[in-house]
DNA sequence: TTAAATTCCTGTAAGC
DNA sequence: TGCTTACAGGAATTTA
């Protein structure tokens, strides 16, 4: 699953090969992947254009567009961004091609169409509800442990529920938010209005630390997930917790539990977790 | 206001 | 072997 480092890579990795890239053209293969405007609308406009950034932003990928017109991709479940040659045979599932000035293709795919592609400015945007507010970067040097307790203060929601909650927070999903709560030693199931200050620290700790090390990993290929050359990437191999219930903790031995948590499978230690 | 449940969608794997 | 069924989950939407 796509979530913060998964699309950090991506993102990464594209800018340097998009930015001052033009976008020729655009081919919709399956039009409703398109949310906002009408996709019809979305393919004139966004052909000419000039690519001027790449960014990141919790799990969306924001290309600049100029007069502050942004191109947002967001991966979904299974949503796939490749930068590929034009000779590429296209796989099942393409939903969109976008044909650059240098005549590479940067092709959308998803076969499970949980994603979306949206064209406006953030205002426009945020104004038709196709992109919600979101919660702060977890690795913004600006987002720090008191600021993560000021924020499980006021939630009567499970750690995991908020976690995933990307107003509370941007780009956590089901993977790192059970990596950091193993990581900080704390049960999903707390409550997080109760939980100390320690903790939260603790937690704000944990959470840089995995989402960090997913980075350098380049990302985690527990399903679908390819970078933007088609590659694996590595974090999956050295998960603590995720996709390991019944198996042994790596510190107490013990075989890690499964239960769910605001619908969704969550693994953890019974006794290194309180 | 907040939290939980439901919905979308298809590939995969388990079970008979 | 082949069919059916359950499951995976991000986030918008609906319900409580």
């Amino acid at each position: 699953m796509p979530e913060l480092p998964e699309v950090e890579t991506i993102a990464s990795d594209l800018r340097p090969h998009l930015v001052g890239r033009t976008i020729v053209s655009c081919e919709l293969r399956f039009p409703t992947i398109v949310r906002h405007p009408e996709p019809e609308v979305f393919a004139d406009l966004i052909a000419g254009h000039r690519i001027e950034s790449v960014k990141r932003r919790g799990k969306y990928i924001l290309l600049a567009l100029g007069e502050e017109r942004l191109l947002v991709v967001h991966l979904g479940m299974t949503g796939q961004l490749r930068l590929v040659s034009p000779e590429t045979p296209i796989p099942d599932h393409t939903h969109a091609i976008f044909t650059l000035d240098d005549g590479r293709h940067l092709r959308y795919r998803d076969p499970r169409r949980f994603g979306r592609l949206l064209l406006g400015t953030e205002a426009g945007l945020r104004e038709a509800r196709a992109m919600p507010k979101l919660g702060p970067e977890p690795i913004d040097p600006d987002f720090t442990g008191d600021a993560l307790y000021q924020a499980l203060r006021r939630r009567r929601a499970p750690l995991k529920a908020v976690l995933l909650d990307q107003k509370a927070l941007a780009g956590v999903g089901n993977i790192y938010a059970d990596e950091s709560l193993h990581r900080a030693r704390l049960r999903p199931d707390r409550i997080a209005e109760g939980v100390s200050r320690k903790s939260a620290r603790r937690l704000h700790e944990s959470l840089r630390e995995s989402l960090e090390t997913a980075i350098r990993n380049r990302g985690s290929s527990v399903d679908t997930y390819r970078d933007a050359w088609g590659e694996v990437g590595g974090q999956q191999e050295v998960l603590l917790v995720y996709g390991r219930a019944g198996q042994p903790c790596f510190t107490c031995g013990r075989p890690l539990s499964a239960v769910r948590i605001a619908g969704r499978t969550t693994v953890f230690c019974r006794r290194c977790q309180h």
